[in-house]
DNA sequence: GCGTTACATATTTTT
DNA sequence: TATGTAACGC
């Protein structure tokens, strides 16, 4: 690849940061101001250019995905060969491969296992259960959460402040948290970065070795570092001092992961002789979205003020939609994406529909299904986080380390093999007493049998249980080397006789067996490769929400204002936008906390490239019944000149709440609409897992094209001719959408958004409204 | 040891 | 709502 021609489809800072002088260059890109082309581009600037060999780069992402993407563009650039020889990837995929070389300087054993979410939790309840506290006074997330905070900000347990008794106690379940994760031979998340930071700080000798060995450093989303990847770079740079970084603080969204948007200033300080590059120049979106945009962050101080400017002029403005409830909510970005692909003027993947808290999905998840519409979701946890993955892969690290004891409490008694609490805790404690794990004691059990010497303390019944569990795992590992990962997996589901225990014949028993066999498939991608177990283990517990999006669906992706980082639509819903959720109630009481819940939505909105939706309800579901919310303060922002109104409630707030409706609750309100979907079980996709990390509850279009939509009539409180969703035809305004429909003062009120002139309200018994079928 | 039931209790974001 | 846990009966 020719150099000159890299450069050639560049703007002048985009030049500037690709070609800078080595040293230490910070580049402030705003939005859409192809960022990652720059720092795609510096990488094969520096091969081509400079003669820097890829062996000596290092660059790091926010996510796996992002950094497939960056290798598979240096592939075109560099060629394959020069491509591979880069390191690259996440913070915590490259820390996790430094530590699998670097392993005699852990704590732990080389085949140790990384520890996710969940284990870190079950972890942390069993050492505030070790040290016979409440659970209710102490809370198992809460404690981890500080223990995360702690490790984040290179806090070990003996440094723990105790300034408050409080504190004191955190700091005794971070030392026994600690201790079991160590002895489990565990990793968590949080260590990968401070195992890290610890053996380049503690060993010169290590410090060097990556030092030289990493001339050039480069750092996508720096804005999101925290202080252990912060100080991780700064040792990875101790040789050569080349540390390139891309980043906005408008975008810092990850505080409550620690990261610290002020490692941007931080930086300018400690390298006071760095490069600072500003991107304004938006490739993506129009002049409109930016300008909301703008108006939104600009009430955040502590930043470098960017002026961003788009030449893809105006367009159009920006809808905001304020429904009655968030089943209408839900109903409008259905009915109106439903109606742009019916039109032709938009594909399904064009839209995407944000929302603040995962549980936002489901009503969202619920309408597009109703409508026969396909979806793509991102999440894990919706495959990963489901209980007969959980298992499969927790049989799989006992193989790959017994001495994992979270594994083991999991899985010992999956299915029932008559392994109770009290086996359990006589195992515990026979491994104890002899200084060996629960695991091994088991594994002894096995293959001696009676002769164990931890026989007999076992009493009759358990020993017999936990000797054949036991004499499995021992098998397993005995054949483990020699097997190929797929035939291991399948070798362990039949022992265990996982099928019947999982399918019992219904659809969701099937959906799980699927699941089972989605997992088994994945596994071969590592049957060749050598220690495929241990690479099959560390990618699993490394995915990341945004790794799971099956890539080519024509469906609009729903996901997280968190997950959307990186990424651009051309059409955008970003949905509840009420106080108390966007922005969330826990922020409301810190001024930090509500700046960042201001750069989310910022970061929301500057993710659409044509159009933006943005859409509130006046009333929600939360876990009990309907409650009133009102709109987001960030709403208010936004200049009026930019934005289309529409509003499907009646009147002011006061008619509003005096009407009929009020005197329903929420209770028969959602019987009644539960009733709906009842009946209709045809529609409802079986929940099979589709593709490689896609998600599970997606139902993306594994299913055939969906049948035509059946719109059960809504059970009848008064007579109402329309619902949503249904079509209409109007003599003048030709066909539309019902968006909406009410009863009120014994007249049905209608919503109809029409293809010809958009939204209107009308009285059923005045227009001539036919139902199409 | 296992399955059922009642009850309470929580609810942000995720590498 | 939905998830987990404590208590109970087999």
């Amino acid at each position: 690849m020719d150099i000159s021609q890299l450069l050639e489809g560049l703007n002048d800072p985009q030049r500037q940061a690709v070609t800078a002088h080595s040293g230490q260059t910070l580049v402030l890109a705003g939005p859409g101001s192809g960022k990652t082309r720059v720092l795609t581009y510096r990488a094969a600037y520096l091969v081509l250019a400079e003669g820097v060999r890829p062996y000596h780069i290092l660059a790091v992402t926010f996510t796996n995905k992002a950094a497939r993407e960056m290798g598979a563009r240096l592939e075109k650039l560099l060629g394959e060969d020069d491509a591979k020889a880069l390191w690259l990837g996440t913070f915590h995929a490259v820390c996790a491969r430094l530590l699998r070389r670097e392993v005699e300087y852990l704590p732990v054993k080389d085949n140790f296992v990384i520890f996710d979410a969940d284990d870190q939790d079950n972890l942390t309840k069993r050492a505030i259960r070790d040290l016979r506290l409440d659970e209710k006074l102490y809370r198992p997330t809460a404690m981890h959460a500080a223990i995360s905070t702690a490790k984040n900000n290179l806090i070990l347990p003996k440094e723990y402040p105790s300034r408050t008794y409080r504190d004191e106690v955190v700091g005794r379940i971070y030392t026994r948290y600690q201790d079991l994760l160590v002895e489990s031979n565990g990793v968590d998340f949080d260590d990968l970065l401070l195992y890290a930071v610890q053996i380049l700080q503690d060993n010169p000798r290590l410090q060097e070795k990556y030092g030289t060995r990493f001339e050039q450093v480069l750092v996508d989303e720096f804005q999101d570092t925290n202080l252990a990847q912060y100080r991780l770079l700064r040792l990875l740079t101790t040789v050569h001092h080349n540390l390139f970084v891309v980043g906005d603080e408008d975008q810092s969204i990850y505080r409550w992961r620690g990261a610290d948007y002020r490692n941007v200033l931080r930086f300018e300080e400690d390298y006071p002789r760095c490069q600072k590059i500003l991107l304004e120049q938006n490739y993506r979106s129009t002049q409109t979205v930016l300008d909301a945009a703008r108006a939104v962050i600009d009430h955040n101080t502590n930043r470098t003020p960017k002026r961003l400017f788009s030449d893809r002029g105006l367009g159009e403005r920006i809808t905001l939609y304020e429904a009655v409830d968030d089943h209408a909510e839900a109903a409008y970005v259905v009915d109106t994406i439903q109606q742009q692909v019916a039109s032709g003027t938009a594909r399904r993947a064009d839209f995407a529909v944000m929302y603040r808290t995962n549980a936002q999905s489901r009503l969202l998840e619920e309408a597009f299904l109703q409508a026969g519409v396909p979806y793509r979701l991102v999440g894990a946890q919706r495959f990963y986080g489901r209980r007969e993955v959980k298992d499969l892969i927790a049989y799989l690290r006992l193989v790959q380390n017994p001495s994992d004891e979270i594994s083991l409490e999991r899985v010992i008694n999956v299915p029932p093999r008559g392994i109770g609490d009290k086996a359990l805790v006589g195992l515990q404690l026979a491994a104890q007493g002899a200084g060996l794990s629960a695991g091994e004691v088991a594994m002894d059990l096995g293959r001696k049998g009676p002769d164990s010497t931890f026989w007999k303390g076992l009493g009759g019944r358990a020993a017999v249980s936990l000797a054949d569990f036991g004499l499995k795992l021992a098998s397993w590992r005995a054949q483990a080397a020699s097997f190929s990962l797929p035939e291991l997996f399948d070798k362990i589901v039949t022992d265990i006789n996982y099928q019947p225990y999982i399918d019992d014949g219904s659809d969701e028993g099937n959906d799980r067996w699927g699941n089972v066999e989605e997992l088994r498939r994945l596994s071969f991608e590592y049957s060749g490769v050598e220690n495929g177990l241990t690479a099959f283990l560390e990618t699993l517990a490394l995915v990341s929400d945004q790794d799971t999006l099956p890539e080519q669906a024509d469906a609009p992706t729903l996901l997280t204002l968190h997950a959307d980082k990186g990424l651009e639509f051309g059409q955008v819903f970003i949905v509840g936008l009420d106080e108390n959720l966007m922005p969330h109630s826990r922020s409301l009481d810190d001024p930090e906390e509500m700046a960042e819940e201001r750069r989310l939505f910022y970061v929301g909105l500057t993710r659409a490239r044509n159009r933006l939706f943005l859409v509130r309800a006046d009333q929600r579901t939360t876990y009990g019944g309907y409650e009133s919310s009102i709109s987001s303060r960030f709403l208010r922002d936004i200049p009026e000149a930019l934005l289309n109104h529409i509003s499907s409630r009646y009147g002011r707030k006061s008619s509003f709440s005096g009407s009929g409706r009020e005197s329903r609750t929420g209770r028969e309100a959602r019987k009644d609409r539960a009733s709906r979907w009842d009946g209709d079980d045809q529609s409802t996709p079986s929940r099979r897992q589709p593709a490689a990390y896609a998600p599970s509850r997606p139902v993306t279009p594994n299913r055939p094209t969906p049948a035509p939509t059946t719109i059960q009539p809504r059970p009848v409180p008064v007579v109402q001719k329309y619902h949503s969703n249904l079509r209409v035809r109007h003599p003048v305004w030709g066909e539309g959408l019902v968006i909406d429909s009410r009863i009120l003062d014994n007249e049905e009120m209608v919503d109809v958004l029409f293809e010809s002139v958009g939204f209107k309200r009308l009285l059923a018994s005045l227009a001539k409204l036919d139902i199409i079928n």
